[in-house]
DNA sequence: GGGAACCCTGTAGTGGGTTTAGAGTCAAGC
DNA sequence: GCTTGACTCTAAACCCACTACAGGGTTCCC
């Protein structure tokens, strides 16, 4: 198959296939004589897997390491667990933030309910206030992002 | 005061003090003969404001639209209050979207409890499976991030 | 005058792609 | 045989919010 059609039955797009064939995470594949991609089901195998640990957040370098797992099958899969405990250590660690983030906007909303002049509005009061109730983002270099 | 100070007392890097300079969030600074920039305390409360505003996880776009309604104090600010809660309703929507990530990764983990050989482990399997059940990211352009 | 601590500019890198520009390939219809 | 349109190719730039680095200059204290 060709690379839109692999991108279609992966739910990928088209440039993040080529992307992903540039970083390594899928083999390259054969052409035709017109220079086109060829797939083989083994390469949509591989994408799948990918999507899938992209869909649970995971880093490409988490996921290029579970790979070499799965090369690997005679291996001890104690580091597949590791690998795992320690990703959805860092989702949990992410909800926990952003659940004090959603608790402190929602206090800073609460200041203005309805509109009049900007001088007055609670809400940039606020902004210019707050010192330390905001969760204090000690956690450097996250992995698991915020909101946007 | 210099920019080492003015980075210590709000809490930011000094790289950073010059790439809001850079953005234009930050007002140009005077200099010394050496061409040492000078802060004064408005640019200090200035920056106060943007920090917080980035602790709250907003985005540089959106610090700017605030900054434009503070400096004008006399023009209604319903406009902070839409701004607001479409962000409130980003980190919402980000907590859930985390929580489902949260609950895959846990059904995930117990499939394989115990360490064995990875051709037989429960988890590089169900990364290979999974069609549906994570969460279809349908939300593009997200604002609010992962767990990275 | 020597060294440490600070400051300057400019550039490149991060992650995980997306976008754009400019060109080539292929099958169908006329 | 020629055109049209859908698809594909490469290479490079862009996104965000910084961070890091290289290679200097300034200030201050001893």
């Amino acid at each position: 198959m060709k690379i839109g059609e692999l991108a279609k039955t992966t739910g990928t797009q088209v440039e993040t296939v080529r992307f992903y064939e540039r970083e390594g995470l899928l083999h390259e594949a054969a052409r035709t004589e017109g220079n086109y991609r060829v797939y083989l089901p083994a390469h949509a195998e591989r994408l799948g897997f990918i999507r899938n640990c992209r869909n649970l957040d995971m880093t490409l370098n988490e996921i290029r390491a579970l790979l070499r797992f799965k090369a690997a099958p005679s291996e001890n899969c104690a580091d597949v667990n590791v690998l795992l405990d320690e990703h959805i250590g860092h989702v949990a660690e992410r909800v926990r933030e952003l659940k004090v983030l959603e608790k402190t906007l929602k206090a800073l909303r609460l200041q203005c309910s309805a509109a009049h002049a900007a001088k007055d509005c609670g809400i940039l009061q606020g902004l210019s206030d707050i010192t330390e109730s905001a969760s204090r983002r000690s956690s450097r270099s996250r992995h698991v992002h915020g909101s946007h």
